[in-house]
DNA sequence: TATGAATGAGACTTCATTCAT
DNA sequence: AATGAATGAAGTCTCATTCAT
């Protein structure tokens, strides 16, 4: 059979059409993320994205409503990817945590999400709606994969009993500053250290840190 | 001697004008961790500081001295200050490592220099020069004092070995999160739990964490 | 004959086709009476048309030459049409007058052809050309109209002699005011009053005014 | 005595700040009333005025409030001066129409103001605020001034009965009209008539339509 | 020293026009 | 012939900076 040249190309053309906006907003991330909201011009974005200023206000009516939607449209889908595979874990409670941390830095540390936690920390303020969405959405929700695990090797033996709400910004406060730190401070800092042993190191203290207090005492 | 009234109203106004720079600074920082560099107009600044817009530029060249110049004299005297107390302190290791963080909190969590670390993170990108500075003269000396007391707490035998570089990272990405938080996401958190509290569970569970290992004990 | 029925589908779409220009033109009127030349957006012309933006520059080389077609396209039919019935007219002047009133609002005052003066009054200035054309060809046209008639009952001895051009603008410019105040002002106007009253009133008092004087008869 | 140059040199200043909105709506009205109000460019009437493109932005918070402030500060002046004078006329009712008649035209005709009817034709849909003003806050008040005079004639014997909603109407229809000829169509026009020919003949001719019928009494 | 009116470069945004489909 | 995505020139508006007072 022949193929339709022209549902062919219309075809190809609503592919790109659909794509733009996601290039747009990776684009616009990138951005935001190094120069911040007030100090990127939607000319740059444009330019990064391959297109011209004009086509992005088909897509987005506004600067602010291009920052929702980096926001928004990054981040959900990647985090609901994470829960599902965090849902499929299994082993003891440390061993789901040193998994959990270590794919966490595989999906969020290493990829264009990264930048996200700088961007939110430095437009809070100016973005008063999408910090909040930001915080429910995203930081609450990585708090509780955290605080099952936790809970589970609580009720396991494996951890003390501890504030859950506490030891959870404990244990996350070094990871997303990690990420923070990458995509702003590190490439000033002379003596950047890799950021796996950084992790390693933080999880193996804390977990001896948390740890139940000597199994051997209770069993003498 | 007869007090010289002029002479007397023109010292107020000298110590006036003396303060005015400082006014300044203050002023700037507050609505630079605020709204970031860009979204800060000067005009605000002044208003803020009490002055016209055109006195701004008696004291500063430009919006971007304006910035060097908080980073610089914001910090480095109170920086100064703590390196002082922080030689005073006696005691263990792990006495002197809880000292440091508390007293870090009273000066740098609960001042106005709170917001530097928030500022610099989301600024780096756009003043290099700036963020060079911030890591070598503010980030790198409060390694330091951290390195110093870990050190000397492997020396004592109360810690374990450990890399010192990675460990210092570990045990201060906490302190400044705190920081960075509290001018940031944390007027959206509604769970936001007391920082102290927070500080006390993480120093906790670090020193558990580098504690020397003493298995004699568990066996006695 | 059996019917083409594939020449009939392309008679009805060359029909279609061929309103097309009219269809685009009398969207455009009713836009750049509302909002003007500049105030009007070619997206809107589109729409109200039934077409897409790009279907205009099909018929029309620009955004002016819509605008000189919705002048030229939309007027001299009309015109032409009211000229040829009042030849047709017939009876004393005063007669003619009040018949050539109450036609000209039927024809021009109640259709959208209403909306050609406002237009053309907000828009002089900037295309000159269409305004001398309007003026040549609709407001002189339309002029000698009524000019003939005066002139007819001037020669009749209904009217007593006068400045032909003088009163010509008198008599016409509470016929075009009454147009261009229904498209404009008259929504805004509490106690605005029916406009056959106002017309009848004015036509009263004008023949009134420019009656012969033969106060010898009335007493005889 | 030696003047105070400095507190001179402040007045002259601030005079010049004064006069500075008065400016700049002049402009704006010379402007708006030749070329619309959205084919008008800032930048133009900042230049007419003798100011930069962000001075406008000191006295006006956006084009269209400039638009509002030439609709309402160019008319309540001049219109109460305008009701002042016309309070200390004297006479029988056609001789106060008659100087009302030309005064309107001294004050209105012949000065800027007389682009404001052309210019809230054009843009009454666009402002339908400043359109409802105008109507209830200028019309309605000339509308009263009319209505005043015919309805002392009406009760001196000199008018006969009419329903003076309308004859007013009838009446300012030439004299605005006249007002909006001039700013628009009138230099396409070859055979333009002069004004106070023109209201000169719709004076006489209307006020013969309307004069008490009482020709028996010429007689007698 | 201090002021704040004035400036104009540069940002965001709109929309007439083009062109691949 | 018809579409509508894409463009970029041009307009509105902001704000760092200057300067007369």
């Amino acid at each position: 059979m022949i193929p339709d040249s022209d549902s062919d190309g219309r075809r190809r053309r609503q592919r790109r059409k659909a794509a733009r906006p996601q290039e747009i907003i990776a684009s616009a991330l990138e951005l935001f993320v190094d120069r911040g909201f007030a100090g990127t011009k939607l000319e740059d974005v444009a330019r990064r994205a391959g297109v011209s200023k004009g086509t992005l206000y088909l897509y987005f009516e506004s600067k602010e409503a291009l920052f929702q939607a980096v926001v928004q449209e990054m981040v959900l889908p990647e985090l609901a990817r994470v829960e599902q595979e965090v849902r499929e874990f299994d082993g003891s409670a440390a061993v789901l945590l040193q998994r959990l941390v270590n794919h966490w830095w595989d999906v969020v540390g290493e990829t264009r999400l990264c930048g996200l936690p700088k961007l939110m920390i430095a437009e809070a303020a100016n973005f008063p709606e999408q910090a909040r969405f930001y915080v429910e959405q995203v930081i609450d929700r990585a708090r509780r994969l955290f605080a099952a695990i936790l809970e589970k090797g609580i009720r396991q033996g494996e951890f003390r009993e501890m504030e859950l709400s506490v030891a959870v910004r404990v244990l996350m406060a070094p990871l997303v500053f990690a990420a923070i730190w990458e995509r702003s401070l590190a490439p000033f800092d002379k003596e950047c250290c890799d950021v796996r042993e950084y992790l390693e190191f933080h999880l193996d203290t804390f977990l001896r840190g948390i740890a139940a207090e000597t199994p051997v005492k209770r069993n003498g």
